[in-house]
DNA sequence: CCAGACGTTGTT
DNA sequence: GTCTGG
DNA sequence: CCAGACGTTGTT
DNA sequence: GTCTGG
């Protein structure tokens, strides 16, 4: 989920530019939806520009013969990211920032699923480590600007012991002092990536569990992340 | 050579 | 686009 | 990710 | 069970 402002955002990431248009915030992104990035473009003279952009959630890569393949590829196992064809050109060339107040996850419980919201402990906001691509929508005409659709995904990892108990996995969540190694354009070789990664600390999150009514995307406000159970 | 896959999560 | 399997 | 739909024939 | 929509 994510609320904050385009402002805030600017501020935190040290953005130059907003590139679209405003979203709304949002207590329940789901996927295919269209969500903020951070990425840096590289002028001619190789001046790093910070750009904050909307992207939607589920890469799609070059070859995708349409939109449905991206629901599928919301995730990328930062494991063998570098490796698996569909995210690996991403990895080495197009590294995004995710910024969010948080995210869901949902333990299977004795009465059906049980929601919870995960945070910062300050309630700082995280920035996921992302991949992005420019995915050339085949029933766009070449001079249409709209042809070259941003999409994006979030890599994951093993959860610490800490966050186990609720699930598994969780994003791989970059230190703030760490955005400007994972944006860097210069880095183009697997194995560097591939040590980044390797350097991202494990992150320190706080579960919330929160009522059902996030389950359905149609609800979406701040009550949404509110303490229940 | 061409055809077909290319992914993660969660559940069993 | 690129790799794997046949 | 979860929630919700998924279908045809026949009858009104 | 599996797919689609959000």
């Amino acid at each position: 989920m994510s609320a904050q402002s385009d402002g805030q955002l600017q501020l935190l990431f040290e953005v130059d530019e907003r590139v679209g248009e405003q979203l709304a915030p949002s207590w329940n992104v789901a996927p295919t939806q269209t969500v903020r990035i951070i990425v840096e473009e590289t002028a001619e003279d190789g001046t790093p520009t910070r750009q904050l952009r909307n992207a939607r959630w589920g890469l799609l890569p070059v070859w995708a013969k349409d939109r449905k393949m991206g629901s599928r590829m919301i995730n990328a196992r930062s494991e063998t990211v570098t490796e698996k064809p569909a995210f690996r050109a991403a990895a080495t060339k197009r590294r995004c920032v995710v910024p969010a107040d948080g995210y869901y996850e949902w333990q299977q419980g004795e009465r059906g699923k049980v929601p919870y919201y995960l945070h910062a402990e300050d309630a700082s906001t995280l920035a996921f480590a992302g991949l992005y691509e420019l995915w050339p929508d085949p029933e766009i005409a070449e001079d249409d600007p709209a042809k070259w659709v941003w999409t994006c995904t979030i890599l994951t990892r093993p959860a610490s012991d800490a966050l186990g108990h609720v699930h598994d996995r969780t994003p791989v969540i970059l230190p703030y002092e760490m955005v400007g190694d994972w944006l860097d354009k210069s880095t183009r070789d697997k194995s560097e990536v591939a040590t980044l990664i390797d350097a991202i600390p494990e992150p320190n999150l706080v579960p919330r569990q929160i009522g059902r009514a996030v389950g359905s995307p149609r609800n979406n406000h701040p009550g949404l992340i509110e303490a229940a159970g």
